[in-house]
DNA sequence: CGGCATCCAAAAAGATACTG
DNA sequence: CAGTATCTTTTTGGATGCCG
């Protein structure tokens, strides 16, 4: 779970840096974290298993537009990286249940405030495409 | 638009959900906005310009392995969806500075945790990249 | 049902050269 | 300096077919 780096529980905006770690700096291993958690499919796989366990099929039906190729593969992708458990019962037909890990949890938690943002936001930021379109006409 | 309205936001007519919006659902106008805000490298603009306001090749130096035409072309996404403000000096040599909006802000506020979520858990994550590559080795 | 392997089309990303 | 234009490479994603 969490190597012990929850020293300060959340009361530590964070330990390290005035703003930030250095994510944006280099190509670090956070970065790549990132890169999973926020990939197109990431996010939505992450928001959606925060409503509970769900099996393969009805997963590819609660995220609207995804592959079964790329839900597949951002599973596995998600499942290497602890965030989410992959629990298979040995049986035909198959039937296999997802789930997030505590860390998952803790990533989905972040993601979830960002979702809510970016649905609230829709008609500021189509206001200001249109300027934006506009002004360029 | 301002983030307060969380609490007892009943009153917006986006946020109808106990969890969280139909982002994950269907293909609505709020997923384009989130692709745009967790893209590749619209996080580390985001998480950049959080740190004050950058000229091009400030911003260029500060996020680590951006291309110029890539940061110029996330640069110009962001600026239409009214994220980032844009203000070019009429003078030779041009200086350009870009800087967040109050959108802008709130996107990054939100992108800031999942940030610092990755940095924190970098080392979990390897633990689990490995117990994983060796259960299949 | 829940995958994986393969092939192919499309989009994203990178390198480089050029311009106001 | 801050881009744009162009070209090439890499990655992504969809469509199939197969298998346990």
């Amino acid at each position: 779970m969490q190597a012990g780096a929850q020293t300060t529980a959340q009361g530590a905006e964070e330990s390290r840096l005035p703003g930030f770690p250095d994510v944006i700096t280099a190509d670090c291993p956070a970065r790549n974290i990132m890169e999973h958690v926020v990939s197109r499919w990431g996010v939505l796989v992450l928001l959606a298993l925060l409503e509970g366990t769900m099996r393969f099929s009805a997963l590819r039906r609660r995220i609207g537009g995804v592959s079964e190729k790329m839900l597949a593969q951002t599973l596995q992708t998600l499942e290497r990286d602890g965030l989410v458990l992959r629990e298979a019962k040995p049986v035909i037909p198959p039937h296999v249940e997802y789930s997030l890990t505590p860390l998952g949890e803790q990533a989905a938690l972040r993601v979830r405030p960002l979702a809510i943002w970016a649905n609230d936001s829709v008609a500021a930021v189509t206001a200001a495409r249109e300027g934006y379109d506009e002004a360029r006409a």
